[in-house]
DNA sequence: CATAATTAGTTAAACGTTTAACTAAGGACA
DNA sequence: TGTCCTTAGTTAAACGTTTAACTAATTATG
């Protein structure tokens, strides 16, 4: 049969689709031989029940929304990328699917939400990276469970899975200090967003327990998004007056990249004259040449972590407000050496 | 209102639930004034149909399958992820969603079908990669829009949208012999994937034309998945015997920095010693250090393409088995240099 | 002027489930 | 023996749309 709906299924095993539905749901009213009888129907009639039926009338659609901003979705960084593919990964586990969509990076009150939103064909949103507040504020409306990751908003008390930027920040400085370092700069991006400040947090803090002064012309905030290009800018910047810079701490990876782009272009060997540190560990798996040391970011893990959440809450429906902190690792590669 | 129906819009319109969907599907038969009204009901309430609703009656989800193997999933190479993304992109575009799943690499006949197509839960399905050929037959049969990305079925007829593999092998080779090398090696993986016998193709069709002897020893095909370290392997089995190779053509990037790790190893410079070059140009983007010559798959235009082919079958119902071949570009990087 | 055709809308069935409320048949109990 | 529970199932309404078939009013046609 094309598409065998309840119907048939209670036609074939001679009860009402009623009964067929109560079996299918394990319901204790039926007796074990009525059971084994559907269950028979439905296996010779290879039925699986629709899912759009089914969420009309239970007001459960089994997906969930992944919202990222444009930004972070079309920059090939595979970060949120492997973010995403962790909810993936945990949805099947729990008979899931994922809906992708992005938003404009600055979201304005009138811009329309997620389609799957307004359609209601999502019981519940998993949001990724920074999103402008006012969108947070739209969402919470809905009432759907809403679960953070890799951000935490300032306003709302949402469960967050969010990584440990502040100690990621101590390890890389401490890293640097450990191998001789005593001038070690920081390229920073946006001072607001707070991953980015937690890791500046965690270089001062580094830096202070060290005895070593916090010099603010080792310090270095680019204003755009923090792109390979970007740190070569603030490199050149940051080396045009500081000569005596060792070590540099770069806020991510891609600004890594760029510094030791800036370095290499004006003479400076890497690591053996200055040591760069990264955070978020994108570059290694295809890699090639000299390597990056950097803090890495269990990124699949955190799309994990996120769907774990947020599949819990739909099951067993408490809203624990949880703040789930990943954990961070330092991963020494040719990037850095001793002085 | 928490969620308002299409019953509230009727009412506030003083017009039946009828002429509301009429309203919203365009329908000539309403007049400009009525359809006025309604709309204006639609605004203030903030109106959007239910996706489950919709999907009942009109038997269509307004979801598409993506379905590749674990084996393609789970490496982190991003060319899967990249094609995915495409899909994505273009499915905004045209107001659909994806549903991402993996099947097993040897998926057998008697595994269960993704959930999503037992559900009827998508209005078409894409695949993405090698599959089994069982798989094919097997969704075949449910008389859902299918179409092929980066993998051609051999016995069904389908919409493809395929890489030049072919045009791809010539083009690394034809680069390594303008360089002036003469042993040129190519290093292959499973034999019976498409796109790698297309691009050991390449390989001969240049080197013939080249008036280039085919040394058998040159060669190598691994039977495993095409990985780094298998890259690796390939490359100490033909160095061994092949002390007289300047040259390698690898049927991927990943292989490619297997090969460079060997010779690395070895005490062989590349590209001074060896050139080599690779297939994909997965490496580029957050690289460092010697970089990968290779050809370039336009990843993202793939998936973009086959979405554009579903979308456009679903809108306008002609199956056109096209087959649609992107085209590739040679990107000369610093794995390669003249003898 | 009667009839046909057009226009603009309504009615009601259908899509395939879930589930509250009901029922019928036995058995327990006073 | 009549009443009260249980047990195991059924009935029917509801979920929110779409759309074929119908209707009533207006306009065109012979």
């Amino acid at each position: 049969m094309a598409n065998p709906t309840i119907k048939d299924v209670a036609k074939m095993a001679n009860v009402s689709i009623a009964t067929v539905s109560l079996v299918i749901h394990d319901h204790k009213r039926i007796s074990r031989v009525t059971k084994q009888k559907v269950l028979e129907a439905i296996e010779r009639l290879n039925y699986y029940p629709s899912r759009s039926a089914r969420g009309l009338v239970s007001q459960k659609t089994g997906n969930i929304g992944f919202i990222l901003t444009n930004d972070h979705f079309l920059r090939t960084e595979p970060f949120y990328t492997n973010i995403f593919i962790g909810t993936e990964f945990e949805a099947r586990e729990n008979e899931l699917y994922v809906l992708l969509t992005t938003v404009d990076s600055n979201f304005k009150d009138s811009d329309p939400l997620p389609r799957f939103i307004l359609e209601r064909n999502v019981d519940g949103i998993i949001i990724a990276g920074k999103v402008p507040s006012i969108l947070t504020e739209k969402l919470c409306d809905f009432n759907l469970p809403l679960i953070f990751v890799d951000f935490q908003p300032v306003k709302r008390n949402c469960p967050v899975v969010v990584v440990d930027n502040n100690l990621g920040g101590k390890m890389a400085t401490n890293h640097l200090i450990e191998y001789g370092h005593k001038n070690i700069g920081f390229v920073g991006g946006d001072i607001d967003h707070p991953s980015i400040s937690e890791r500046y947090k965690g270089y001062t803090a580094a830096m202070e327990q060290a005895k070593l002064t916090l010099n603010k012309n080792f310090i270095d905030f680019v204003e755009d998004y923090p792109a390979r290009t970007n740190g070569f800018q603030a490199a050149s910047r940051l080396f045009k007056n500081n000569k005596d810079i060792t070590a540099v701490f770069a806020c991510n990876d891609a600004m890594a990249l760029g510094i030791i782009d800036y370095l290499k272009d004006n003479g400076k060997r890497v690591p053996e004259d200055v040591s760069v540190i990264g955070f978020d560990d994108v570059v290694s798996e295809n890699s090639n040449g000299p390597s990056l040391s950097t803090i890495r970011v269990p990124k699949m893990e955190m799309g994990v972590e996120a769907m774990k959440l947020m599949s819990s809450f739909l099951k067993e429906g408490i809203n624990h407000n949880k703040k789930v902190l990943v954990p961070v690792e330092l991963i020494i590669r040719n990037s850095t050496q001793k002085i």
